[in-house]
DNA sequence: CCCGCGATTGACTCGTCAGTCAATCGTCCC
DNA sequence: GGGACGATTGACTGACGAGTCAATCGCGGG
């Protein structure tokens, strides 16, 4: 028939749209699968005709974000035009539009995954550190054609440049840090400059 | 009578020192409370005459511990003789001194408090900003007296140093940073050398 | 030696949900 | 138009675990 109402596709997708405003509003721990269909507006049983469990909602709408942001990074990372400070300036710009575009799924995918590392972080260890190796790599470049310093480790520099990111967005997130379109871009500078500037006034 | 055998202040601190092991062993919220109460060779019940609720006994873990440690940062704040560069670093030794030495009790600060703040941390919100704001006021400090560069706000530059921090100690919690004994003194180093100093090499 | 009271015990209650399942619906194909 | 099969429904079950409470213990004072 030429209008099926709602596909087997989008119905998934509109049960994962609606966990991530669930998630977001809630958190996980602390809503029920049933808010996750009310949300949806749709029965409580579709939910697991479509996930075997509440867990697997969340691993998907993890992975599906998580593996968006390790292509670009790689992908970044291919671009022989770009120095390293450039680099990471793409990525952090990448990671902000996201929030600025969807703060929910940022929200979602942070806070009750990343940054729960004792609960689902564990399971998605590999995937988070995937992320941070590339980054690191991207930084060894970095250090390899001069124009990073090499007195720290490139592993450190990453965990510290990817957490500064995600400092900024938690501020975002829990009200910490002022809001406003401007503070998106502001904020852009504020982590690449801290991270690759330093506090430090140079000497005049 | 002259040995009493546990005062009710030592019940009460076993109690507490065994939900830390329970809470950084399981997580918060996948242990029973019943747990506890075997970890510290004490009946269920005796739990809950100590404490109101399950909630009520990571509080005050995290409280005790948060105090103390806001109490250093006022302190370290309040010493005249050092520049705002020696402030960060006293502060940064002393965080990772924490963990040095009770790995288990910092683990639950950080996992379960301090970067679950969908949960628990909403609640003590107030007491995290209050780090923030000091370590800020350290940072201002260090801007006015042209230490520090100007190009980024002191609030940003306060959460991207806690960050820093608080990232590193994730990573040994989570077996993505080398651990050892030298390595405490090391990530000292890189996590002043890295806000303060940045990542670029200086013009030669 | 006995009484009183706080410390201590652990079986029990009670609410909450994740996940199941049998029944119904609706569409599409023959 | 009928039947087959996947989509959809929501009442129900079973487990689990936080918090309660009445009973017991044991120290310290009288």
């Amino acid at each position: 028939m030429a209008t099926v109402r709602t596909s087997a596709a989008e119905r998934r997708r509109q049960i994962l749209d609606a966990a991530v405003r669930v998630f977001a509003r809630q958190g996980f721990h602390t809503c029920r699968v049933s808010d996750i269909a009310d949300e949806a507006g749709v029965a409580y049983g579709l939910v697991y005709h479509y996930f075997r469990s509440k867990e697997e909602v969340l691993d998907t709408i993890f992975l599906e974000r998580w593996n968006v942001m390790v292509s670009v990074i790689e992908e970044v990372d291919r671009r022989a035009d770009l120095t390293a400070r450039q680099k990471l300036e793409a990525i952090t710009s990448f990671i902000v539009d996201s929030y600025r575009h969807d703060p929910d799924l940022m929200k979602v995918v942070i806070v009750e995954v990343t940054r729960a590392a004792n609960t689902f972080g564990r399971t998605h260890l590999d995937a988070i550190n995937r992320a941070y190796d590339r980054i690191a790599a991207i930084i060894e470049q970095g250090m390899a054609a001069g124009e990073f310093r090499q007195t720290i480790t490139a592993q450190f520099a990453s965990m510290a440049f990817y957490g500064a990111i995600e400092q900024a967005l938690t501020g975002w997130i829990f009200g910490m840090l002022p809001a406003g379109e401007d503070a998106f871009d502001d904020v852009k500078r504020y982590i690449v400059d801290t991270i690759c500037g330093g506090l430090d006034r140079p000497p005049a």
